[in-house]
DNA sequence: TTGTATGCGTTATCAG
DNA sequence: CTGATAACGCATACAA
């Protein structure tokens, strides 16, 4: 083995390179293998899998990697083996905070393994989910869906391609993180039948979420267990205007507490009610979902269930590259506990239903 | 050259092929070319560049492509040209609201120009943030840093190697995005001059924040024109608990009306100026910086200077994505309008400073 | 207009 | 342990 580390040819011709690569383009493994006075297949290996090499030619291939500032083409290693070091993230709605902790969790772990994650919304359209998705598959090792709102059978139609996770949603065959919303729908509507509560509405969210339909059987089945009565009533949408558009549904109703798909539900619902003079919590108790960023912003700060979504984000991400990374034994649905947060939106009420 | 690029050979006699793929990976050029009975490089063309092809063969490739359900390996193309239909967006903190407009602006418009964004946050950090930066800058055709926090001669070299541009910073060289600061703050400060006040303190942001220097600026400008006193406070973090730790400071400071570097430090610092008992905006009077989301969710409402956060990120990626189709002239700071949102937490002194 | 040949940077399969 | 060589799927000068 030629003991010339330096770029200066071992003679052969004189052949006055520069040593760094003067070129506009980045090295590549042939540029080393010169370097080093190696075969380029020796620089795939000693730089992919390190072992596989003596420890001599791995410093000289290292070096010479160093001194070229050498970055691998991540396409032309994507080309044979087909793997990116790519995640995919598609929610159902970027301006929705509740997605913020998710992303936070997807990427902060994905980057922490060294991968990437490729961001993509669907406006709440179960079309527009279902391109971007087919898009990004191609690009990326695998998928992670937050509240998809396509069908089941498109779902399982990508999983068939590559992984996939879902968010908030269980779907059979597929890996999932999901919020156990029972303890805290449970620990809720006690709290509100212990402050005098005997009827309780619940606002839905939009009727392709699945998540809507588990919180309203929570809710349903909790207030069943209290002895209270409930009814749902349909949001036009699920943010804060839909919130506001409810109201008035939500007062001609009869309930005394009222219970939300979503915290930003509750945010404009508690706008609309204030604005039009009514005391909350002293005349209606609010109970939002999600405890998203700004819940505590309000007067009187909101009451929530609060579902850990960074955590979800985490999850949904760490299980995806455990997939990835060979592992075969994955539980069909992670879940993650969902709690109450007390806060000044409910509580006792002052003005009884029936006047003594 | 040998023919048989398939798995099975074709012995040219009636062999009933499955005209869908079989198979379980896509479909190629080659495999379209065969069924189109065309050459390779005609299928290329005619799906890359259309018109460069006769009508009948682009038809005839266009069906094959379909049942086939090709799809093009985008390493594959991204190979020989470099080129990959992607965006990278770095932001300062994903759990900052301030960086969700941005994020949702860049996204919806990369994917209607059929681009995709990927995503990464530098915690507030340089290295972090230049890591991310390079590692994705292999991976995409340009990149957007959203409030950069490394140094202007790093931002330099990431552009010499891919086209970048900038939000909330100006970098010699390189396109950016800026808000202009001055309308939004002369507003603010002439509003505030009128409700009575002579003295306002700034609370900064990070340090290595360019943003923040050029509000202080700014603050700085407006208020010697209105012939009002100002200092400048430091905080701990542009966050909502940054903004509680410096109330004291604010209190200490003498001032009766105080602008923040962001809404979270303003959001931080009314609750604990609150929870001290001091009205606002009776006795002090708040003004935040960027209308985000939840700024109309305390009581009183944030009043605040909207930077047009969503339209950063649109303008971001339509600039970058021309520059990447070649266009040359590109205006050097594009600058978008702040403006005052007026809402309840600046108003008119109740309480004078010199009694009379 | 269409076919031919070659390159893009890595990995992987063989030999040696 | 290392070297040669063939894919990987597509684009593109060049030739016909």
């Amino acid at each position: 083995m030629s003991e010339s580390r330096t770029q200066d040819l071992s003679d052969s011709s004189a052949e006055a390179r520069k040593p760094v690569r003067s070129g506009k383009s980045s090295a590549t493994i042939y540029d080393i293998a010169k370097l080093a006075g190696v075969n380029p297949s020796t620089v795939s290996r000693a730089l992919s899998k390190p072992g596989r090499v003596s420890a001599k030619t791995q410093k000289l291939i290292e070096d010479a990697a160093a001194q070229l500032e050498y970055r691998v083409n991540p396409f032309a290693r994507a080309l044979p083996t087909g793997r990116t070091n790519t995640l995919a993230l598609i929610v159902a709605d970027i301006t929705n905070p509740t997605f913020f902790g998710i992303i936070r969790g997807a990427e902060s772990t994905a980057t922490a393994r060294d991968y990437t994650l490729m961001l993509a919304e669907s406006a709440e359209s179960a079309d527009t989910e279902l391109t971007a998705a087919r898009r990004m598959l191609a690009t990326v090792d695998g998928l992670i869906l937050a509240s998809p709102r396509m069908d089941d059978n498109h779902i399982r139609e990508l999983a068939r391609e590559k992984p996939v996770v879902v968010i908030n949603r269980q779907v059979d065959g597929v890996p999932s993180v999901v919020p156990d919303v029972n303890k805290g729908i449970g620990e809720a509507v006690r709290n509100l039948a212990a402050n005098g509560h005997r009827k309780v509405a619940y606002v839905a969210g939009p009727p392709q979420s699945w998540m809507t339909a588990r919180r309203w059987e929570g809710v349903k089945a909790a207030c069943e267990w209290s002895h209270l009565e409930c009814v749902q009533l349909p949001s036009p949408k699920p943010t804060v205007d839909g919130g506001r558009q409810v109201a008035r549904d939500v007062v001609a109703s009869g309930a005394t507490a009222v219970m939300t798909y979503n915290d930003l539900l509750a945010i404009g619902l508690m706008q609309e009610l204030q604005a039009a003079g009514m005391q909350v919590p002293d005349r209606i108790s609010i109970v939002g979902f999600d405890d998203i960023f700004g819940a505590d912003f309000t007067t009187p700060a909101l009451t929530t269930i609060r579902s850990p979504m960074t955590a979800c984000g985490t999850e949904a991400a760490t299980l995806l590259m455990e997939v990835l990374h060979g592992a075969e034994e994955v539980s069909p649905a992670l879940q993650v506990e969902t709690e109450l947060v007390l806060r000044g939106s409910s509580g006792r009420l002052l003005v009884a239903d029936h006047p003594a």
